[in-house]
DNA sequence: AAAATAAATAAGAATAATTCTTAAATAAGA
DNA sequence: TCTTATTTAAGAATTATTCTTATTTATTTT
């Protein structure tokens, strides 16, 4: 997260914030700052631990929502392992996944183009691949309706 | 699921659970059959609530050490979704994921060839794509080490 | 086929992750 | 500054999952 300066990413914080209708709290604010020295893919208690560090009366629910929030509007991604229930996928035959991000409905489907997908050369020294996933994530048909 | 036909199916079940020191109950088989059945990607108690009918007396306990066992061996595959706490990612720039499927450490990595992946046009009618991920699972450095 | 033993199970307690409820505090706009 | 809609802290509640223990069962050994 070093790329642009610490300044200029809370000022675009603060535009994306606006724009999407969220008021500006130092909570908000502590948990992004938390989230611009992230080197990794923390879960909700881990950015808890940390940002209660300089906010020790923050809440742990606090956490919770800001981070589903920020999320919503894009200023982190949701890593694959959303928090649901495991799921399992009977069918063992090659195909790919369609995933609803509003109802976590998960759609099968088939595209040779994905099948065959090459692994980087330059990762196979320090991972065993075992196999590769495309995940096309969007909106289902039923949701968009919805809205 | 009925790509085989259920015998053949089952049979080769018997045969990938022996192979793995697995014993046959009647727990196993019954799981298994309700997995054939399904069309969907269903959690452990949704697995849990089908197998009751037939097997009034499994236990929930039963269904997730199984499916996970399962999962294990090959017989289903787990979906994304991995059931641990939502985890989120502060990089937003574009990039992918290797996932290792011992400890769910998630490494990140750069790779032009995945960047624009066409999205099928025959998709596009009943699901709007906001991003297309692809996910290499396998096996990281430390936890092949430990092996 | 009966006995031994290793694996698997049911039941319910325990833990972990997340969300909900409510009353109080606060940010943003008039 | 006042008003209103948001947001928060705290803790209860819920949901998903795992653990513990005693019992049962499948497989192996006799």
């Amino acid at each position: 997260m070093l790329s642009k300066d610490r300044q200029e990413l809370i000022d675009s914080f603060r535009v994306k914030c606006k724009r999407h209708g969220l008021n500006m709290t130092p909570q908000r604010v502590a948990i992004y700052e938390q989230l611009i020295n992230s080197k990794d893919h923390p879960d909700s208690d881990e950015v808890f631990r940390d940002v209660r560090k300089s906010f020790p009366d923050i809440s742990l629910d606090t956490v919770y929502r800001t981070l589903s929030k920020f999320a919503e509007i894009g200023i982190v991604n949701l890593v694959e392992g959303y928090g649901e229930a495991k799921r399992y996928d009977p069918d063992t035959s090659r195909h790919h996944h369609l995933r609803c991000q509003k109802c976590n409905k998960i759609i099968d489907f088939h595209y040779e183009g994905y099948d065959n997908l090459r692994v980087p050369k330059s990762l196979q020294k320090n991972f065993r691949v075992k196999n590769v996933k495309v995940i096309l994530e969007g909106t289902c048909y039923e949701c968009a309706k919805k809205q």
